[in-house]
DNA sequence: ATGTCACTTTACAAGTGA
């Protein structure tokens, strides 16, 4: 089985290369973030023609989030409460086969000491209070997708230049820890070991990408449940280039999460 | 570190969020 997060920054500019990233990988399940759109106007109809049910949690410009899957979506859960910020749509949950499926944006932040900051660490907190008191973390659940949190300094390109930054600071990384605490492995780091990335976003400028100054925040943490049947997580890097596919790529390359089949 | 991108608007360039 594949799940697979992809923050798209605007799904209508990337609707090319979703379609083509279902055709390549063939996945289960996707979860994308930063859809951008209103649920309106998202590409529901192409995605259904695609093979892909699919329900999304979209606003105008900003944020927005959406989850695909071969098998039909249940259980669909929209934002959730204790949200800091209501307004935003940013978390959405449902349920393929047995296994339920949280997809997350995590507030940006800005930086650290600006307000915004302050609102993404109640965020977070607010996010680990949800699950515990909503989920079950002895069954198999995956929580996925643009946490704007670089776990640990193997998850950046330059510790020195990212210490006690946005993305790698330390409050945050502790309330990251506050929700795998309540019972999630961060899968990702659990198949690359002490090597450092892989890698999940550029920014756009500065040559970024080429030039590797990236950081792991696209992350796939999962129930014990989950993590027991982990084969591997990896990175659609070629993805993230100006060279592959219709249009221009989003910041953030898609991740793909591969478990072993339940035995029946 | 900031060379970009996508979105919006008493819009046709400039601010914003990332």
């Amino acid at each position: 089985m594949k799940v697979i997060t992809w923050n798209v920054n605007s799904v209508r500019q990337r609707g090319p290369r979703l379609l083509a990233l279902l055709a390549r990988h063939a996945p289960d399940v996707v979860c994308l973030q930063e859809t951008k759109v209103e649920d309106a106007d998202f590409p529901g109809a192409d995605i259904l023609e695609a093979g892909y049910h699919s329900v999304a949690f979209g606003q105008r410009a900003y944020n927005g989030v959406a989850i695909l899957a071969r098998e039909p979506l249940s259980d669909v859960r929209l934002g959730f409460r204790g949200d800091p910020v209501p307004g935003e749509a940013r978390v959405l949950a449902a349920t393929v086969g047995d296994l339920r499926v949280i997809d997350v944006y995590v507030v940006n932040g800005k930086g650290v000491g600006d307000p915004a900051y302050e609102v993404k660490l109640a965020w977070l907190d607010a996010l680990a209070d949800h699950l515990a008191a909503t989920e079950d973390a002895s069954r198999p659940i995956v929580v996925t997708g643009d946490f704007n949190v670089a776990p640990t300094d193997l998850d950046v390109h330059d510790p020195q230049l990212w210490a006690g930054k946005n993305l790698a600071s330390a409050p945050e990384r502790e309330r990251l820890q506050r929700l795998l605490d309540w019972g999630l492995m961060d899968l990702g780091r659990a198949h690359a070991g002490d090597q450092a990335g892989p890698f999940t976003w550029w920014d756009y400028r500065m040559g970024a990408f080429h030039r590797g100054w990236g950081l792991r925040i696209d992350l796939m943490l999962g129930s014990a449940a989950v993590a027991e049947r982990l084969v591997s997580v990896e990175v659609d890097r070629e993805e993230r280039k100006p060279t592959s596919g219709e249009g221009k790529p989003s910041d953030h390359a898609p991740v793909i999460l591969t478990l072993r089949d339940q035995p029946s």
